[in-house]
DNA sequence: TACAATTATGCAACATTGTTGCGTTTATAA
DNA sequence: TTATAAACGCAACAATGTTGCATAATTGTA
């Protein structure tokens, strides 16, 4: 059985992503890490932090894999039935929304795993600034 | 104000998605469309056809882009509020389920352009083989 | 405290996906 | 048939993510 260590650059990577207000891809994240580590070593950080249920994946509009702390995660099926993720088209940020209730009718014959409900358009920042 | 073309490449992209019963990424299509032309004409074509509305784009989980096509597009909005994608995670396939209701609860300084529903799992041809 | 086992890291190289510039070709309207 | 703008090919680049392997560091145990 593997046996889980708590490195300086984890514990980093893990502070990043849980002081941030909104989700952060691998690039925002290796750029505050400030060279306490390698880019690759930020992507295995990231894999095992995933891994330990610690932070979880969600995929923007554009297809970069960004990452968020996974505060609210307490059932074990990891399905967020009242989460939602807002993708700023304008400044590409990603934030997370609760209180937001899904009803799936997906055929029996799928197996669910996650549920991802994304939405796109304007920030309130960024909707201001226009 | 731009002429549309319908050239034969856009033609023989357009006619892989449409019979293609699950989304497609451009590496995908690109392989079907058989040297008919370039890798980079392909990303153009399907350009042009998210632009006139005649495919849309939906990221899987892994954040590759694929195409399907815009058969029940009606509303001009383009939010698809019966609109599921299923993210085998298995097979890597992507498949749209309808029927599907979302009721959004998202703050109004948000503006909305696009829902996006995805769900990760194992489809059914890949649990079969398990 | 020292050591062994194995987890984690750095570096280099590579893979995949997507983009841009520019000169040439081609489809379409007149 | 021809002019013109749209579409294309090619080459080069950019961003993101992955793999192999030798080295370093952490942790349990003696």
């Amino acid at each position: 059985m593997a046996i889980i260590r708590n490195t300086i650059a984890k514990k980093a990577v893990f502070e990043i992503i849980q002081s941030n207000s909104t989700a952060m891809s691998q690039t925002e994240i290796f750029a505050k890490v400030n060279n306490i580590c390698d880019r690759v070593t930020v992507y295995r950080i990231l894999e095992r932090l995933v891994k330990e249920v610690k932070i979880h994946k969600i995929v923007n509009i554009n297809g970069v894999i960004n990452y968020a702390p996974c505060n609210s995660c307490e059932h074990e099926q990891h399905v967020h039935h009242d989460h939602l993720h807002f993708s700023c088209t304008t400044c590409k940020k990603l934030t997370c929304i609760s209180d937001n209730h899904i009803e799936l009718n997906i055929p029996s014959n799928y197996q669910v795993a996650e549920v991802f409900l994304t939405v796109s358009g304007i920030c309130p920042s960024c909707i201001t600034i226009l």
